[in-house]
RNA sequence: CGGGGCGUAGCGCAGCCCGGUCAGCGCGCCUGCCUUGGGCGCAGGAGGCCGGCGGUUCAAAUCCGCCCGCCCCGACCA
């Protein structure tokens, strides 16, 4: 096949070589939806034959789906090296010693497929790798003079996901392009981020996408600072918060401003305490007691490296549980049993408080802060505290803890609405500092001859969800509109009957004269009904077919067909292949960052 | 890991409740004829140890038990 006369550095970033006739390539059409398939990719990506499942969240890639692949990671590569990055390529199976000594051999938990080997040593599949390449820039990068460096690999994944789901937006294995940069300093970092930022903006613009960059909770990777690059989509699993005025954030990370509420005094410098029996949840105690939600303080008790902690938020918000995380510097949490909250306050969810509360750590979300005469559980079964005042009645540690919900106002422009969408991650930049660096010993000399961790930074984009974004954003009933820099195939030739010799010929010309103009061609000689094959044609997503038809074809002329737009337009046979270039390059995606 | 659902031909499904001419339908596939601008028509045909194991029974796709797999919701998720 063609792809074999190309070295993989030297294809072309739009195009793949190897063209083919319909009958003997293999796309495995289906007529109808298989019905495991839910969201439109993945019904999509199992019709038009381009994907078949193996296991649960392990799927075969067909070779339509391993052409749009490439296209894929062509443009990748393209965008990488632009900015100065190097191709690796790193072992998928590692030691389990190298994830021992980053910490993370625990960290990752049953999501990291481990096993052992004919010795019994711990091995694993990698869900990423840092450790990896730190492990090479540990024994290889000693001095200021050699950064920075920036490492990437396209590379395949492992995790072992509890739940996957929806096609290939949330499997165990997966492609994932991910790159590493190692600075002397904190500013070579913040330089090494940027490139990728502008790198990544030019690829999903490249591939067609429309996305949005929000600020993301760098969870277990630890870090300063970190993006997530998503597409907004019903079959997303992330939530992004957003404002016309340009903010936008993770859920995990989200603020918003709240509107001031006055309280009235209290009655008595004491809370008083009430009888409040039965009342447990916010709205019963707002109920029996006539007090708005806001008034109250809802008490949630967390049990964080297997210690007790009080969280207070105002009665009408929930916990956000990733900036928890942040604020209390473990991942291991977990919200206290029935046991736990009686033993740690002596009364049961739903009559706690944080008055008298002494033995354990008390935080409290910044919406109390200069609040007063508040309602909360007395820690006594059926009574609450009526007067409650923060500062006052009790010393919690402040801190954002909150989810933010929609409505509420934008903090970056403080006058506009926030709203809240469903989105997809398609690609994650996070600056990680020393973490790795020091828990590996991968320091460097400076120019002043001190020895310093690298800083790093690392850089992950999602391959296959690249795919399965740009299909949810561009289907319609019929199939798959892919981007022409995504697409398996620029244009297809669809003679009406390939069995009458002047169509026949007519089609072969015009397949041998774009494919040796490097334009990927798929020629559909198949002895089907034109609406079988233009049905295909569709299905797959193939940008542009030419119908070679008999009436047009009398006058030397056929047709051009966008998928896109559904516009046909006739077109002289001499004018063929100049008019497709035109309309391929019209199409093609263009990167709007410099 | 909790809750729910499903496993019968390549795909989509019926049959199961009430055991016994139930191995069935549509699409796809093969052969022939026909047809060729949006999944055409006619005729013939191939294909399934009914997810697995065990039990009940004269008899099990059907009832019971265990296991496996897959999907959905939740938990979880760099």
């Amino acid at each position: 096949m063609g792809l074999l006369r190309f070295s993989c550095y030297s294809i072309r970033f739009y195009r793949i070589g190897g063209n083919m006739y319909w009958s003997q390539f293999f796309i495995p059409t289906l007529r109808e939806t298989p019905a495991d398939a839910e969201v439109p990719s993945h019904q999509l990506m199992l019709r038009a034959g381009y994907i078949r499942q193996l296991a649960a969240g392990i799927y075969s890639y067909l070779p339509l789906a391993q052409r749009s692949m490439l296209k894929a990671q062509a443009v990748i590569r393209e965008e990488m090296e632009r900015i100065g990055a190097q191709e690796f390529y790193l072992p998928a199976l590692h030691p389990g010693e190298v994830w021992m000594s980053s910490g993370r051999w625990e960290v990752m938990g049953p999501n990291m497929f481990r096993l052992k080997d004919r010795a019994g040593r711990d091995m694993c599949l990698g869900m990423t790798h840092e450790e990896i390449f730190t492990t090479i820039a540990c024994g290889e990068l000693r001095s200021y003079r050699q950064l920075p460096q920036i490492w990437y690999q396209i590379q395949c994944k492992f995790r072992d996901e509890p739940r996957p789901k929806s096609g290939l937006l949330r499997v165990r294995q997966f492609t994932m392009k991910d790159s590493y940069s190692f600075d002397v300093d904190a500013a070579g970092l913040d330089r090494s981020y940027d490139k990728h930022y502008q790198a990544y903006c030019r690829i999903f613009e490249r591939c067609g996408l429309r996305y949005a960059v929000v600020e993301a909770h760098s969870g277990s990777m630890g870090g300063s600072q970190s993006h997530e690059f998503m597409v907004r989509s019903d079959a997303g699993e992330d939530l992004v918060v957003s404002c016309g005025c340009g903010y936008a954030a993770n859920m995990e990370r989200a603020q918003s401003l709240l509107d001031p509420i006055e309280d009235a005094e209290p009655q008595g410098a004491e809370p008083e305490p009430v009888h409040t029996p039965g009342q447990k949840t916010i709205a019963e105690v707002s109920a029996f007691l006539q007090a708005d939600p806001t008034r109250q303080i809802k008490s949630l008790v967390y049990l964080a490296d297997s210690k007790p902690v009080l969280i207070l938020l105002r009665g009408d918000h929930s916990l956000n549980e990733a900036k928890l995380s942040s604020h209390i510097g473990t991942s291991v949490f977990r919200p206290a049993t029935a046991e736990e909250i009686l033993e740690a306050l002596g009364a049961d969810a739903g009559s706690l408080g944080p008055v008298g509360v002494s033995r354990m750590t008390i935080l409290a979300d910044q919406a109390l802060r200069d609040r007063r005469n508040l309602i909360c559980g007395a820690n006594r079964n059926d009574y609450h505290l009526v007067g409650a005042t923060p500062g006052v009645h009790f010393q919690p540690q402040w801190g954002d803890f909150r989810l933010v919900n929609e409505g509420e106002t934008c903090p970056a422009c403080r006058r506009e609405k926030l709203q809240i969408y469903k989105a997809l991650e398609i690609g994650h930049i996070f600056k990680l500092g020393t973490k790795y660096s020091e828990s590996l010993r991968a320091h460097v000399l400076t120019h002043d001859g001190r020895e310093v961790p690298i800083v790093m930074g690392s850089y992950g984009i999602g391959v296959e969800r690249i795919l399965a974004s740009a299909i949810e954003l561009f289907h319609d009933a019929d199939g798959i509109v892919w981007p022409v820099s995504l697409a398996p195939f620029h244009v297809v030739v669809t003679p009406v009957n390939f069995a009458l010799e002047d169509q026949r010929q007519a089609a072969e010309n015009i397949y041998r004269e774009l494919s040796g103009a490097g334009i990927d061609v798929l020629l559909d000689d198949r002895n089907e009904r034109p609406g079988v094959k233009f049905k295909d044609a569709d299905l797959i997503g193939v940008p542009f077919r030419i119908t070679i038809g008999p009436k047009l074809l009398k006058e030397n002329k056929v047709e051009l067909y966008s998928r896109a737009t559904r516009k046909m337009e006739p077109v002289p046979l001499e004018g063929i292949l100049q008019r497709v270039r035109e309309v391929i390059a019209e199409s093609m995606p263009q990167a709007r960052h410099s």
